[in-house]
Formats: C-alpha cells, structure tokens, sequence
DNA sequence: CCCATCACTTACCAAAAGGTAGGTACTTGT
DNA sequence: ACAAGTACCTACCTTTTGGTAAGTGATGGG
C-alpha cells in the first residue's frame, strides 16, 4: 500500500514534478524531438553532469521522459519526451512567453546580493 | 553601472522570478483581492512565517507583489498582485489545471526515497 | 494586570541541493 | 601507444534552503 500524497491545489502537484532549478529548462530543452546526453548539456545552459543525469532519472520515474539507449559503443543515449511530458511542456509555453516578453525587466532587477 | 543578467530563454527568466519552492504558491495564493498577511500563512499551505515574509518581500522588490500598511494597531497589512504579478499570474493557469488534471496520477508517483 | 493578536524579526541549526573533480568502459582516429 | 569522445558514476565538499523557537511592540479585552 503506497502512501499517497494530498495537494491543496494543481499547481502543488505540477511543481512536485517541475520544481526545482532544473527540470523546467530540461523538459523545455528536450523540445519535439529527441536529444542525446552532451547535446543536452549544452543546450541547458550551465547544468552539470551530475545535475543532468539525475534529473533526466527523476523525470523518467515521473513518466515526463523517455530515454532510448542505442546500445552502440561509444554510447548513444537518447531523451524524449513522452505525451505526458509533451502536454506539461505545452503548458509552459505561456510562461516561457511571458518570460521572454519581460526578459529586460527581469534582467535589470536587484539582486538579494544588491540589496543585503 | 548594474550588472544586467541574459537568459538563454524566456522561460529561464519566468523563473528568475518564480523560482524555488514557495513563490508560486504564493502568487497563486493572493488572488486577484488582496490578502493579510495571515491569511497567506494559512492559505499557503505548510509555509513557515520566516519564509513567508521572506518570499514575500523579494517578490515585492521584483514587481510582482505590492505591500499596503494600515499603520494600525494591531498591525494590518495586505499583499496584492501589481499588473505585473496578474500577468504572470494568468500564465501560471494552464500549469495549475494541468496539475489539477493529473493530480491523482501525481501523487501516486514514487519518491526518490522509495526508490532508494 | 495579564493575556491574546497581529505582523513581523532574529538566531540557530539541520537538511537538501548542487558543484568539482576524479574515474569507468569501450572504441575510433593519429 | 595514446588521446579523444561517449554516457555515465562516485566521493567529497560547500552553499543554499528552510525549519524551529524565541522575542518585539502596541493595544484591546477580561
């Protein structure tokens, strides 16, 4: 008998998926089509490898991730998304719009560093 | 002379602002009316006040929160969303059905402590 | 007179997140 | 023979995050 948890609301449950520094930009980075490892890597700007692979095995356990291994030497490894994965990433297009609209504002706002 | 930052993409600028684990919540807690303070505190559930006031202040340096004292006493204070804060606000609502679509498959996910 | 209320503030500490730097296995190119 | 590239894994350590518990100041109620 699995513990089950409770949400107050969705947006409690979609961040118990996507919270965190990463996943966003991962799932975002993945995109339509599939993305080996080291593209990955340089598409998520300034991730580390350790960060990466963990969070691509997270996102796999939550059923947002595929990863397809060629089993060829030297490894080719390949991430996609799958359609619940698909779906949640359609859902961020509105935030990702509204973050590029706004990008200057954001840019040119203090820091906690500025203030403190 | 500030130094301004650059984000690879809109979304990774959304999340300047709404990153880490409360201020989502937040957002999405004070609504279109505005909201005491201890109101939030119950309506946010499981936030401590420490974190409360803390989010609360950085989102109201970043625009998105406005902050209206009563000079009264006892203390009556209220946040409430600027344009800039309705406007993420709105974009933040596919996310929330879509966790609300999924929660029950959400919270049936393993953790990484079941997994280890 | 004392207690509760409200919106905080502060100090301290534990846990989680995340970075660095190394290593692995195997093959192809020089 | 040796370096490079691929997709990882591991140990160690620092930084960030966040929780608990206490206190503050002014006032109204019992």
């Amino acid at each position: 008998m699995k513990k089950k948890r409770a949400y107050s609301c969705g947006l409690e449950a979609s961040l118990a998926i996507i919270g965190g520094k990463w996943k966003c930009l991962i799932l975002w980075g993945i995109g339509q089509d599939a993305r080996r490892f080291g593209e990955l890597k340089r598409v998520v700007a300034g991730i580390s490898e350790k960060m990466l692979i963990q969070e691509l095995k997270e996102m796999e356990l939550d059923g947002i991730v595929k990863r397809k291994d060629f089993h060829e030497i030297p490894p080719r490894v390949e991430y996609s998304l799958t359609p619940f994965g698909t779906e949640l990433r359609e859902v961020l297009q509105p935030l990702c719009e509204w973050g590029t609209k706004h990008m200057k504002r954001i840019g040119n706002l203090p820091t906690q560093k500025d203030v403190a």
